[in-house]
DNA sequence: TCTGGGGTCCTAGGACCC
DNA sequence: TCTGGGGTCCTAGGACCC
């Protein structure tokens, strides 16, 4: 806890949908939904006009559309949000250089570390309300929640609290009673596993954590979580505003449409994730020591194993056959239907020592496979609902829906007005995918990150 | 048509070393 | 004869975050 109100978190409010809604003047004041659209997906974001029909994030898509059936379902424009991510970052870092994002759509700033010795509730308020402004400008007019507090538990909680839109500066001296009322759910790191146990306990709210004796909370909980939840009940956090975080794991996996039983479908995607992560980790200039296979049954159950090699690797061939031996350990479970499977590596060096690999050479042969032969990562995958498209006659417009070898398309930019909508057959030669992403984007992973 | 994807951090036990 | 403890690495699982 600082002397001063010096540290603010943004978040910008419902960010995948005002992002679509920015880009598509239909959509405005409507119901938005983003997320995993096929069968087995989940709500990523949903718009203010979405949530009021009980629509929320992490929840299962089919729910969403029975909740709200007229809603837009959309299913991301990573390379657009990281764009607008950038421009919001890029105000930030002109308030102090020392920010940390969390994520595409949130962000903690060092005010102190920016040279600013006026922490003022006056001031602040000045601040943090131009700051949203500018964040508007930039953006397009996309809306941000601001909160000013002395420490980055309290800032949090006044960006929570003033959303929508909104700014909250917490004076110093006032932490503590804020919040005294709130629910232990509130607090950032309970969640429904923690909250059950604390239950246990009689705790509910913040004052209830207070009572609660280090002993029954060290039992319930363990000694660090005790111990860091009892601070945050007292409004103590020290942490400080980091903006170098260096990469501890690089994964990819998947959740298929049905699951799958049998280990000839299983490596073969083993193997593409593999090459897929292999080339991220290339071009995040690592090496790794250690390769993860996790498999999803079709009970939830996850499985992980894992296996740390001599030396630190980042080719696909070895990447590859490790991950697909990982996999053929683990094939017992495979009868009992396959939800997920993900591949990663962790145990960074930025050194190769490719040569210390040593999985024994016969089951190094035996878990050999194929790699597949042109890499997927730019495969185009078809049009999927909110896709960016230009039509040679109709000019640019974006994917409605798809079927039938037909694609519905809405004509309209941000700057138009709502525009027209055309059913096309997919194979048009006049349509085609417009190319949102910066050059140097990686395509491979979009990241389902929720907001 | 039940419940995503990409991460971080923590715990706990066993191996191994000093 | 016995007993000991700390530290680190590895593995597997779990909780949580956005």
């Amino acid at each position: 806890m600082r002397p001063e109100p010096s540290i603010l978190h943004l978040d910008l409010d419902a960010f995948f949908a005002a992002v679509e809604q920015r880009d598509k003047p239909s959509l405005r004041g409507k119901p938005v939904v983003v997320g995993g659209i096929s069968g087995r997906g989940v709500v990523s974001t949903a718009s203010y006009e979405a949530r009021k029909f009980g629509v929320h994030s992490a929840q299962p898509m089919h729910e969403a559309r029975r909740l709200c059936p007229n809603a837009a379902f959309l299913s991301g424009r990573f390379g657009a949000y990281r764009v607008a991510s950038r421009q919001v970052m890029a105000v930030l870092r002109d308030l102090s250089p020392l920010v940390e994002p969390m994520s595409l759509d949130e962000a903690f700033v060092d005010l102190a570390a920016g040279g600013r010795t006026d922490f003022s509730t006056e001031t602040l308020t000045t601040m943090g309300n131009q700051l949203r402004e500018r964040v508007s400008e930039v953006t397009g007019g996309l809306t941000a929640s601001v909160g000013v507090g002395s420490s980055k538990f309290i800032a949090k909680l006044a960006s929570e609290q003033a959303k929508p839109d909104g700014l909250v500066v917490v004076p110093v001296g006032t932490e503590a009673g804020r919040i005294a009322f709130l629910d232990v759910r509130a607090i950032p790191g309970v969640g429904p596993a923690t909250a059950e146990r604390l239950q246990r306990l009689g705790v509910r709210t913040v004052t209830d954590l207070r009572q609660a004796t280090a002993n029954e909370l060290r039992r319930e909980l363990g000694q660090s979580t005790a111990e860091w939840l009892t601070a945050l009940a007292y409004a103590r956090d020290d942490r400080g505003v980091s903006s170098s975080r260096e990469a501890k794991s690089i994964s990819m996996e998947d959740t298929f449409a049905t699951d799958y039983t049998k280990l000839e479908d299983l490596a073969p995607i083993t193997a593409r994730d593999a090459v897929l992560v292999a080339g991220r980790l290339r071009k995040a200039g690592f090496f790794a020591r250690t390769i993860t296979v996790k498999l999803k049954l079709s009970d939830f159950a996850i499985h992980t194993r894992s296996r740390t090699l001599l030396g630190a690797v980042d080719s696909d061939e070895t990447i590859a056959s490790v991950a697909v031996l990982l996999l053929r350990e683990q094939s017992h479970l495979l009868s009992q239907g396959i939800r997920l499977l993900g591949v990663g590596v962790s145990g960074f060096t930025t050194e190769a020592q490719e040569a210390l690999f040593e999985i024994g050479a016969a089951r190094a042969d035996e878990s050999r496979v194929d790699l597949p032969a042109a890499t997927v990562r730019h495969g185009w995958t078809g049009y999927r609902p909110g896709d960016d498209v230009t039509h040679d006659d109709f000019g640019p417009g974006w994917v409605w829906g798809t079927g039938l070898d037909l694609v519905t398309v809405r004509f309209e930019t941000a700057t138009t007005s709502p525009g027209p909508i055309r059913t096309l057959s997919v194979d048009d030669p006049q349509l085609r995918p417009t190319l949102v992403q910066a050059p140097d984007e990686d395509s491979a992973g979009p990241g389902w990150l929720e907001e």
